[in-house]
DNA sequence: ACCTCATATAAGTAATTGCTTATATAATAA
DNA sequence: TTATTATATAAGCAATTACTTATATGAGGT
């Protein structure tokens, strides 16, 4: 497997997008599992709107794959961006989000969306 | 070696000063090796002042160190920052500076200043 | 067809950003 | 002291940011 590298340009642009705690936080749980708006809503107590933009960002830069299902949209970390390496990176050094997403399951969240 | 995390508001107000281009060039270069303000101008192509402030952010947020030496201030990385490794996970994803430098040193250009 | 739910978009706004030009400071040399 | 050099700071400004509220779209159910 061969080193690639991004360009300071390209990896500016990634880093602008995670230098935010909401996206920052988003990033770490689609990192974990595609997730539904209403999910990352309730995970990160932000407005609706404000999701749907911070969501657009990340998509817009292809940071994240988008897949609807029925009324719900999920969101899911891009393992194919050039930049993934770098954003793991970046998320290792974070707790992981696993345990908010299982602390959602288990309040019987995951999907509620009501 | 105990792992340790960062909270999701440090990681992203670090984050925040590398998603600019030329704050992640100038730690790219203290990266290799210390690097006086004009010696960075130099590097980068930007006015002083502009380079001053970006250092001063940086300075600020404690990701690099500053030393004088007579005229010139010299800056450094700061091994010491809590997120020192998620930069260095950073920077590895992108071409060494040390190029750069070497070039600079060939073309007798290291601390002129003038 | 209509209603509801999940999500997206539009428009407006206050705060922040990264620059510019002009000036101040700090260190050294004459 | 005065001059020179390297760097920092101040003030101003256009562009961008992250939100708000209001409205639109898109999918499913009745």
């Amino acid at each position: 497997m061969e080193k690639t590298y991004l360009t300071v340009e390209e990896a500016a642009q990634a880093l602008k997008l995670l230098g935010d705690k909401n996206r920052l936080s988003i990033m770490r749980y689609v990192s974990v599992d595609e997730c539904c708006v209403c999910e990352l809503v309730e995970l990160l107590d932000i407005s609706q709107p404000a999701m749907s933009q911070h969501l657009r960002k990340l998509k817009d830069a292809k940071l994240v794959n988008e897949k609807r299902k029925g009324h719900w949209v999920f969101y899911s970390i891009n393992k194919e961006h050039p930049g993934y390496t770098m954003v793991q990176g970046v998320l290792a050094s974070l707790p992981n989000g696993k345990e908010d997403l299982e602390e959602l399951s288990n309040n019987n969240m995951r999907i509620i969306c009501d």
